[in-house]
DNA sequence: CTAGGGTTAG
């Protein structure tokens, strides 16, 4: 027997309609799919509460959104809030252009959108999408008339943001009633995204002001934007409004306080937020390690780095990074090497960093490496990672590769630009690099003060007074920029080098801020190609006042006086140096070779090839002697007799480290050496002569530029 | 609408 209420039509005086709450309490698409023929077979699919509830169903997470499109478009002329939901559905879905689709089909169909409609909308959107469609249905927005709606003016700020257009989502911010919280998270997360912090704290303020209360999501917002800006106060205040608002805690919440604390180097209330978290999770170990780190305390960072069982690979990428800060690149490469025997995969965040330590150390064939690994691996190649390359190929002499990718990338900013042009006058093409800088202005990318100093060091490598001149001048008429200490000794290094010193000196005097070390020692180094010892040593004696512990100003001075052979003054000062106990930098020279970083100091006899390197020494000296090779000792500084002083020359740490380059790699193959100090003019001389002799091009980059040798000669042009 | 890591000089 069937019961009379399933197999009666529908009909007009039954309370309820049947199969609606069967729909609301439904599972799973295999119920909702015998509701649905269920309600074929009763008639019912024209009841519009049936349909409503169907397609929402579908379009839910237990939904299935085609088999949601199928229900649709049987139906014959749906509701807006039909068409509301399929969008609504194809944005959680992340079918992006589907909902679009919807939303013009929508209007073809003659059914005006409601205020519901445009926030489902731009939910959905990707950064493509938003860029492709978020103006136009800005326009929509107004026409429609729903350009007061407080839904509506959120869903657009958030989707300028996505776009990049923060002062598009300012201007509706702007012009927003303002009482909704929602509207201040959503502006505050666009300024997260393109990391203007301070608009946040600012608003922040404003939102106080105002009265407008803060939820949690605001609160974990202007925590993380203090944390950048390193705001103590403002985070603090943020903090008060936790126990005030009666903020819930929520490890989000804990996280962010952690963060913040740790960001201004707070570390012991730090630790105390981090030690009363429950259930900590990798990011709450991260803001602690990263919180050491930017205090410079990176040894105290692998006490939590270790502890942590589940470390991913932003944990890993900050301790790498933190390595990289205090310049301990070779350990950070030694734990990417970890980082890969643990199967974590880098992102480009890592890859940045890691190519940063080969743009360091002068690791060409990691740097190269790396290259591969972008590529196959599919790492996403973004500006970011673009720019890490070009300088990582700058750094490593090989401008040709580093212009490739340059003009392989989609979208350049004035990082990219400025890394290919100091890149480019580092290297000795100063007139290619003013030729980039044409180039970037013609691009309307606005240079900044770094720019100006690879524009100036263009100028400075290749001699060009004039022009330095003319750029200088240019700077602050052009782009407002006020010349920095930086700007000021390339000038100085500008016109030094073309032996215009007491003009150079003018330029110190001149300077409206006090003279740093930097700027004198530009001065100190012009007195040291044009041997004036008289200007030496007052520049030496400014430097010692401003900074009596620097060692390189001594054995400058001592080089100069060598030079000019004022041998009273020089042992004199030599003296000095032994009796106040100053102790030289050690030379140091890198090479690298099969992904390895091999490191030399003056008379190394560590390295396991020792006995080959000496060997190779041996012979190539008494080889270029045949060519006229006379080592020259006039640069030697930690020496007592002749012969020992011979020895030291012979013995520094880029010529064993040709040697082993020239014993460890085939012929033609070209050596790079990466040197910490300036390099002396005894290795000079003998790497023009191994670049002739062996027919080898040698690249050594030393503290300040690139030296490539070729054929004999040296692209600094024996000036440097 | 919510937390952590990355690029240029000296």
């Amino acid at each position: 027997m069937f019961s009379n209420s399933s197999i009666s039509p529908p009909s007009t005086l039954t309370q309820e309609t049947p199969l609606i709450s069967p729909i609301e309490t439904c599972e799973s698409m295999h119920q909702l799919k015998q509701i649905h023929s269920q309600t074929i077979k009763l008639g019912l699919l024209t009841n519009p509460t049936v349909q409503n509830k169907l397609v929402t169903f579908c379009c839910s997470e237990k939904g299935d959104m085609k088999y949601a499109c199928k229900v649709f478009r049987k139906i014959p002329r749906p509701s807006v809030f039909l068409w509301n939901t399929m969008i609504k559905g194809y944005s959680r879905i992340d079918s992006h252009k589907n909902g679009v689709l919807m939303y013009l089909d929508m209007l073809k169909s003659d059914v005006r959108p409601d205020n519901y409609t445009f926030p489902f909308l731009l939910k959905g959107f990707t950064r493509d999408i938003a860029v492709e469609f978020g103006k136009e249905l800005h326009c929509h927005v107004v026409k429609f008339g729903f350009d007061s709606s407080v839904f509506v003016q959120n869903a657009l700020i958030s989707t300028y943001c996505l776009c990049g257009e923060v002062d598009m989502a300012r201007g509706i911010f702007d012009v927003s009633c303002k009482d909704d919280v929602v509207t201040w998270n959503v502006i505050f997360s666009g300024y997260k995204r393109v990391k203007q912090f301070d608009e946040t704290r600012k608003l922040f303020g404003e939102m106080e002001r105002k009265g407008v209360l803060p939820t949690s999501v605001t609160i974990v917002l202007v925590l993380s934007a203090c944390a950048k800006l390193k705001d103590l106060d403002v985070g603090k205040r943020a903090h008060r409004y936790i126990k005030e608002c009666k903020i819930v805690p929520t490890l989000i919440l804990e996280n962010a306080l952690t963060d913040m604390y740790a960001a201004c180097g707070e570390m012991g209330f730090a630790l105390e937020i981090f030690g009363n978290i429950k259930n900590k999770d990798v990011i709450s170990w991260t803001a602690i390690v990263t919180g050491y780190i930017n205090r410079g305390q990176v040894d105290m960072a692998p006490q939590y780095f270790d502890q942590m069982p589940e470390r991913d690979y932003v944990l890993w990428t900050a301790m790498i990074d933190g390595y990289l800060r205090v310049n301990r690149f070779r350990e950070a490469l030694t734990l990417f090497r970890e980082m890969q025997t643990s199967n974590i995969r880098p992102d480009e965040f890592t890859i940045v960093s890691i190519l940063t330590a080969c743009a360091n150390l002068g690791a060409l064939e990691l740097g190269e490496w790396v290259k591969t690994y972008i590529d196959k691996n599919k790492v996403k190649n973004d500006i970011f990672v673009g720019n890490a390359l070009i300088d990582m190929y700058c750094k490593c002499g090989d401008v040709e590769k580093a212009q490739r990718v340059f003009w392989e990338m989609l979208r350049k900013d004035k990082f990219t630009w400025t890394a290919m042009i100091v890149g480019l006058a580092i290297n000795g093409h100063g007139d290619k690099a003013l030729d980039m800088f044409s180039q970037m202005l013609r691009a309307s990318i606005i240079p900044d003060e770094v720019t100006y100093v690879g524009v100036l060091s263009a100028c400075t490598h290749t001699g060009m007074v004039d022009e330095g001149r003319k750029y200088f001048a240019d700077m602050t008429i052009q782009h407002g920029i006020e010349p920095n200490e930086a700007h000021y000794g390339c000038m100085v290094d500008l016109l030094g080098r073309a032996g215009h010193l007491n003009e150079a000196l003018e330029v110190i005097k001149n300077m409206p801020m006090k003279p740093n070390s930097i700027v004198w020692g530009a001065l100190l180094g012009a007195c040291r190609v044009h041997r004036d010892a008289e200007m030496a040593e007052m520049a030496a004696k400014q430097i010692l006042e401003l900074d009596p512990d620097n060692e390189a100003v001594y054995v400058l001075l001592c080089n100069i006086y060598a030079a000019c052979n004022r041998w009273d003054n020089f042992r004199e000062l030599r003296q000095m140096i032994l009796d106040r106990g100053i102790k030289k930098t050690p030379g140091c020279s890198m090479i690298e070779m099969n992904g390895v970083v091999h490191e030399f100091v003056a008379g190394d006899k560590s390295h396991p090839q020792t006995k080959e390197i000496y060997l190779k020494l041996d012979e190539m000296t008494s080889d270029l002697k045949f060519v006229g090779y006379m080592p020259d000792i006039s640069e030697v500084f930690l020496d007592v007799g002749e012969e020992d002083k011979e020895r030291a020359v012979y013995q520094h740490s880029e010529k064993l480290a040709m040697a082993f380059g020239l014993i460890s790699s085939g012929p033609g193959v070209t050596i790079r050496i990466v040197k910490n100090l300036r390099m002396c003019v005894d290795c000079h001389r003998m790497a023009k002569l191994v670049s002739m002799v062996y027919d080898r091009e040698v690249i050594v980059r030393d503290k300040t530029r690139f030296h490539h040798f070729k054929h004999g000669s040296c692209s600094c042009k024996d000036y440097w």
